[in-house]
DNA sequence: TGATGGGGAACTGTATACAAAGTGAGGTTG
DNA sequence: CAACCTCACTTTGTATACAGTTCCCCATCA
């Protein structure tokens, strides 16, 4: 567990009333998407019970709904522990998010009205501002929105919900395997054009859209291989037979 | 709570030994798929702990998981209830399905090592052979074999996961909205036609292949709109102006 | 007849106790 | 010195008790 976290929770949980398993959900979610929780970070159930003033019950059930939207890991007899998304996954997870963010920008082409079109550039508009000033934290709340909109308002809703868990997952894997060098992962104009190509109902257009504007953003990640335990045992093995 | 279901599980659960979360998830799924529980059935904690000779702890469990796969209902403070999709939702289930399982295909195509195209065949075989003689139930089992070897063996994990899901929701959607006139929905050739074009590694042959299929099997439930509680109301509720 | 409201049964929400499993530090042995 | 074993401690798994909510029957009343 993260101790600078934990008071900041114990200070806004003593602040604020009661605390429900999806109010703990959507906290370490957010926790985890930030990185003030780290990968790999251990969540044992008291202790967590112990921030938000609840029992181990409350615990069990927002880890497991935290496990089944791929957050957390919840493994038998084992403390529950931040996920961390293998670079295989990662670009398995932006592979299936361009396939179905792609599908629902395409359905949704001309098809939104007037109100959700504006708060969308909005946003939008926000985003850039935010990047402007060098605020990342708020440039990523505004471009998050704007995916959350289109799931939001998706004619399927069933793709909607799908694309709801793919941009939680390519966030956090964003957050995970971004370069160190950059500040931020701001593509300039990708949005606004993506909403001037739904807005113009061209929906072949916008769903290139959208598969561009993944790519791009995938490869703004470091996805080379790293070497981890596994891969060093290898190695030691081999140096072993070698002497 | 269906009570022919009740005894089958405690016969099952005395002759069988220890039951944990998972066998409880996977013994619902069943019996929603087989439609041994239909839809609306009302799922007691306190009886689903008898029945399964466990206490509400590990029911909540299981009915939390089962919730998250789309099986059943659960609300605060309400019994949770088998999930009863709208004809709505079962056309956009089918319309995920056809966009995620026509990717997956593609993938597939010419990818997949001769011993899982054996065991394709063979299913294929006997779903044809089960058919042949009446057995709908075994004729269901191979052909989500099919589909759920599919899923697994997707050479990206992430859209396989989504077609597992996605498998399983139409399995029930199917179940509930055939037409009463048909015995089975089997499709004549469409499993080993894309077995074929899998085996011969045409992406897009695979992908329209399957797209087909899903639209035929679409076909053949009875989608039309049906007369609702709340249809009800509002019939009566204009009967009454025009009195 | 039909609407309304009380009240008890049924059910879920939460906390807690005990059992079982895993984890890790520190001593022991080859 | 490293591998291994042990034992105490930590953490999860399960059952259960009690509190709070909802549901539904039924008596009451317009």
């Amino acid at each position: 567990m993260n101790n600078a976290w934990h008071k900041e929770m114990l200070a806004e949980v003593k602040a604020g009333g009661r605390i429900s398993d999806q109010d703990i959900v959507e906290k370490v979610r957010r926790a985890v998407l930030t990185q003030r929780l780290p990968p790999d970070t251990k969540l044992p159930e008291v202790t967590l019970g112990e921030v938000f003033g609840v029992s181990r019950s409350v615990v069990r059930k927002a880890l497991t709904r935290l496990a089944s939207e791929h957050v957390v890991d919840q493994r038998p007899n084992q403390v529950a522990r931040v996920r961390a998304p293998s670079i295989e996954e990662t670009r398995e997870t932006f592979e299936a998010r361009r396939l179905v963010e792609g599908e629902v920008a395409a359905q949704l082409a001309g098809r939104l009205d007037a109100e959700v079109m504006a708060t969308l550039e909005t946003q939008a508009r926000l985003e850039t501002e935010a990047y402007e000033r060098g605020d990342e934290p708020a440039r990523i709340e505004h471009s998050l929105t704007i995916h959350h909109l289109l799931a939001e308002h998706s004619p399927n809703r069933v793709l909607g919900a799908m694309l709801t868990d793919l941009v939680l997952r390519t966030s956090i894997v964003i957050a995970l395997y971004k370069r160190p060098s950059l500040a931020s992962c701001y593509l300039e104009n990708d949005h606004p054009r993506l909403l001037d190509r739904l807005g113009k109902g061209d929906g072949e257009a916008a769903r290139a859209c959208v598969n561009d504007h993944l790519h791009s953003l995938e490869a703004l990640l470091d996805l080379r291989p790293r070497e981890n335990s596994i891969d060093l045992m290898s190695i030691l093995g081999r140096t072993a037979e070698q002497s």
